[in-house]
DNA sequence: ACATCAACTTGACGCCGTCAAGTTACAGCT
DNA sequence: AGCTGTAACTTGACGGCGTCAAGTTGATGT
């Protein structure tokens, strides 16, 4: 008897299954809704099941923002294969746009992505690392486009200009998943005055 | 006996003593090393005793979060008080500077203020509403200023513009106290080029 | 048939926020 | 001076957290 009416004792691929329902339980509980154990019962495992997969919850999180960089990256190469000779301002504002999207649609993934639960708290994996740099050098190529397609100024190198253009975008970006803007239309009203305050050519009237 | 020997069971002034005590621990462990018992035990009082002066941690948090704004708000009206006709470009740099300065010297501070901890997560008290709407005012107030003089660009509202621009100087902050840019040169550097990016006038070669 | 070893479970420890109920001391009235 | 109401404070408990040490299970290679 009980050889296959109760569930097996191995699970088979617990590590996804595990990725899987975190992203799930961070979806609509938020990260602080996310503990070990819930997620241990979730998938109906034991409670320190997981910690075979993933050293410690640090581990886990870092996994999770690994899978949000993947996301994004995708994101960035889809506009960067659609960039023709002369559409460079629609196209970053479109960007500028999917990025806010983005942030809004997976606020907690945003949150470990960039914020300090993991990057000041916790340490992020190498291998985490290693994805974010990578990440952020997609964001650089991208904006020396806009440089040569005179979108953005050029007075500055690709770099600097591609650290504080997205320096702007991501305290923008906070303002809104940290609930201290909560009114998406306002959001989207500022975010069209920083286009036009980093932009080159300003509009010489406020935008609509 | 017993008169004076042992401390009086009455505190005297448990309110501001806890407030003291909080931010002393937040400056040294940071808020996750701050909890309701540990500021107890540091005063000198029972775990439930700060209950009567906070109704929940979040209460406690907000009261910090207003003294933040106090000591930001002070640091605003000296800059506003030295305004004279023509150095503004050089009072929004000292500005930025000083905005950043602060952030980094009371990280925790500024994450209550503007973070997700309060604003999201908790609820912020009606006076910490308050004080922040005013001191957020004061920051228009300033950003008008420079419109006038001709540093910030004038197309947009000096609302919009304050938003703006306030939203990007947050994102360059964000990413100093989350340890996603650790560097406290190449901070400076990116707010400089930040700052060429938003102002009237851009340089047309990298700054220094 | 047996040993090995990763996958998984059980039980415990010390934290946390907060609540209910009890205790203490001061302030105001008579 | 004595009583009483009330605010300040204490005690003890609850459930949840991350994580660790030790034990158990089952698949795999010989």
């Amino acid at each position: 008897m009980t050889k296959n009416k109760t569930k097996p004792y191995h699970h088979g691929d617990l590590r996804t299954a595990l990725l899987e329902a975190a992203n799930s339980i961070i979806r609509d509980s938020g990260i602080d809704g996310l503990s070990m154990r819930r997620l241990a019962d979730q998938v109906g495992v034991s409670r320190t099941a997981p910690y075979h997969h993933f050293k410690d919850k640090n581990a886990l999180l870092c996994a999770i923002a690994e899978m949000g960089f993947e996301h994004q990256d995708t994101m960035v190469n889809a506009i960067l294969g659609e960039l023709g000779p002369n559409e460079g301002r629609e196209l970053f504002e479109q960007w500028v746009q999917a990025y806010i999207r983005f942030a809004h649609d997976n606020p907690e993934t945003y949150d470990l992505m960039y914020g300090k639960e993991i990057w000041k708290l916790g340490e992020p994996t190498p291998s985490l690392q290693q994805i974010s740099k990578s990440s952020f050098r997609l964001w650089v190529d991208l904006v020396e486009k806009m440089q040569q397609q005179n979108v953005l100024p050029a007075n500055h190198s690709a770099l600097k200009t591609a650290q504080a253009s997205w320096a702007s975008l991501h305290g923008l970006t906070r303002l809104l998943i940290d609930g201290v803007y909560v009114e998406r239309r306002d959001l989207e009203e500022i975010a069209e005055t920083l286009v036009d305050l980093l932009t080159l050519d300003r509009k010489t009237s406020p935008p609509r």
